[in-house]
DNA sequence: GTTTCATGTAACCTATATAGTTACGTGATT
DNA sequence: AATCACGTAACTATATAGGTTACATGAAAC
């Protein structure tokens, strides 16, 4: 794994769900195909079923199963479920004397201009679906 | 000085500069209004000057000075000066397998629409000058 | 011309954030 | 009762960014 990695577990998770609807998914099987920890795995996923995105089961036949129907999950929930945007801030870093108008006003209009961002990703997000993605690709699956 | 702060020192010292073009500006006195090492802001700075929007001399009366007129640099030219897009496109580590499907079709996905968001930022950004900046703020121009 | 001042860089140290790991607990199924 | 899988806390390892030291170069002052 590396940096940015929540996200991307995330959607590996569900895009591999999404195909395999039939039975549960254990955390120990999906650590395999994304080569991470299976206490990672639960880290993030426990995010999306708080969500409501999946639901978890202990025991036997336990394990991970989508909550919704693929085609009603967009990729946008999944980011927002994470709750850690990509975009963070400028240098705000709680040094901030805070008296510097100059640094204020610099950091405002950085501050506007990420959030418009944002709202720009999370909407383009917004229009994809899971079945979307997995459609689009056919039965061409492996891994 | 804190995480994404490359920028955020960029605009604070450009900031001032626009303010007080009279001379030139030591890397010393910049570190100390900013809260940092001199090091660090000859590192981030000789960028903006490779990008043609600084000049820097040595010696007795040396330092730094703007290139061009406050009203002719764009907050996105010293975001775009400083190399570093504040959205990393998602969890691309080198030990992506690299033939999963699913995964590449997720995090193509993703790319794109942090690229959309990208280009969104810096619109916002070219839109704004130091002039416009400082202009903003009027005469209250402490630290 | 030598001293001083300031930038230019390389090399190294340190702090922090994130992922990985171990360990142990809980509930469900066999 | 044994096994399986999630739930979580606590700790470790690592990667990245910023900070620091050291030394070189060039320009102005004396």
């Amino acid at each position: 794994m590396k940096q940015n990695s929540k996200l991307s577990l995330a959607l590996h998770t569900l895009g591999h769900m999404a195909v395999t609807q039939d039975r549960p998914m254990t955390s120990d099987f999906i650590a395999q195909f994304h080569h991470t920890n299976p206490v990672v795995v639960r880290r993030v996923l426990g995010s999306l079923r708080e969500a409501g995105l999946l639901t978890s089961e202990k025991g036997h036949a336990g394990g991970w199963r989508l909550a919704k129907a693929p085609e009603d999950i967009s990729v946008a929930e999944v980011y927002l479920a994470l709750g850690e945007p990509y975009l963070k801030p400028a240098g705000k870093g709680p040094d901030t004397p805070p008296g510097c108008a100059i640094r204020t006003a610099m950091e405002e209009t950085v501050t506007l201009a990420v959030s418009e961002a944002e709202a720009v990703f999370v909407e383009r997000l917004r229009t994809k679906t899971l079945a979307d993605l997995t459609a689009a690709m056919g039965p061409a699956l492996h891994s």
